[in-house]
DNA sequence: TCTTCTAAGTGTATAGTTTACACGAAGTGT
DNA sequence: ACACTTCGTGTAAACTATACACTTAGAAGA
């Protein structure tokens, strides 16, 4: 099948900046390109959309093709036109950014990609085409929005100790919280719901665990309730 | 010009939507098509991305071409990717959003538009493709926005009274604001600068003029500043 | 120039929120 | 039983947000 249009019109592509919480780091999951240009270069998973599809539709699926990524909080992020983001072509692509579970995923490498890897947010290698600037503007987004949305959840497991979201916290946001302050602010907003577990495999007294409860928070929501930290 | 591609790609446009301050309403300028498909509906300002442009530049372009509308806060909003935006084919579009001062625009309707106007949000005509739901996104949007970035000014003339700012702030958020508490608020953040001027042309005392200082305004946000409303 | 009208401009007290701060107890490992 | 580590908890002080009403400037018209 070939089209042939008029006037040479960008082609148009996703990518996604999958975010994974370390113990004490922020992880970026990127691929070292299997293919020209750039070959061998790391880079942010992604793909030309096809036409039969929508863009989410195309981020997600170039997720678990390129890396064996599925199940994440998948958000769109912005749009980059540079006119000379790729050496062959015009492209556009629509970038996304992505909370993984990082314990869930088996990554792995597949189709278009040599390997796949979690990096240091402050680590990263040299990437491909301008995929720095996406990573670093899908980072300044999860800073703003981790303060007014309840998305920090996303990347720790289902049930998770009050200080594990606090890490969390800390390690997006760059400062430190305190304990009492920060316990006081979480449980006032009373969208978490104590379970009967402990955590498990410390050498210490283990800590309650907790879990965010979804549907509260999107009642509170209706009712004009504002999530901030 | 032609070119010819194996695989079917989707086509990428840009769209706007231009937000202006009425004495006590948010408008949006529309624009009358010209053309099919939708013609003579009501559409947002917006065209095809052409190869030798960024997506900023073709939104400027066309807000232009289509609408006369130059020197306007601009902002990338978000990307709609549905698959049966258009009729015709696939299409991608980049939607912005724009701040414009009512008063300084000489609207016209030039090149594909048969007509322009200014409509109360809560007023619309039926428009065409997916437009409502791109509007409705910029509106969201930009409540979000002047609550924590100062843009609110954009639709402001350059020297302004508190009551307008107030004014302003209450019609975007929708809700009323105390006299006392506003003036206090924004006076202590510093940001804005007092002139030797006062209103004209009103039947009452007229109010003192202020204007921005986005100087300021960068200097202290530097120095960690955050923004506040 | 007096009167009327409208919006401008201004302060305080109270409630609520955020911050700073330290230690005893639980549980693990030796 | 002892050492070690993290858990879990309250209060006082500083700060911020809210509620609230009257006097005065200036314009317009009698």
């Amino acid at each position: 099948m070939s089209f042939t249009y008029e006037y040479a019109r960008p082609a148009v592509t996703v990518d996604c900046v999958v975010f994974g919480l370390d113990v004490s780091d922020l992880k970026v999951l990127l691929i070292q390109r299997k293919l020209t240009p750039f070959q061998h270069s790391w880079a942010l998973p992604g793909g030309f959309v096809r036409i039969d599809e929508t863009l989410d539709e195309a981020a997600r699926r170039e997720l678990e093709e390129e890396a064996g990524v599925t199940d994440v909080y998948l958000e769109q992020l912005y749009t980059f036109g540079g006119l000379d983001r790729d050496p062959r072509e015009r492209i556009v692509t629509v970038a996304y950014y992505a909370l993984a579970k990082l314990s869930d995923h088996r990554i792995r490498a597949a189709t278009d990609a040599m390997g796949v890897g979690w990096f240091g947010l402050d680590d990263l290698p040299k990437l491909a085409f301008d995929h720095a600037d996406i990573v670093q503007r899908a980072h300044e987004r999860l800073r703003g929005k981790v303060r007014y949305a309840p998305v920090g959840f996303e990347l720790l497991p289902q049930r998770f100790s009050l200080t594990q979201l606090q890490r969390l916290y800390e390690i997006i946001l760059g400062t430190d919280l305190d304990k009492r302050n920060f316990r006081k602010k979480i449980l006032a907003m009373d969208l978490l719901v104590e379970t009967d577990e402990v955590e498990q495999g410390v050498r210490h007294r283990a800590a309650r665990l907790y879990r965010f409860d979804r549907r509260k928070y999107d009642r509170l929501t209706k009712q004009g309730f504002e999530f901030a930290m």
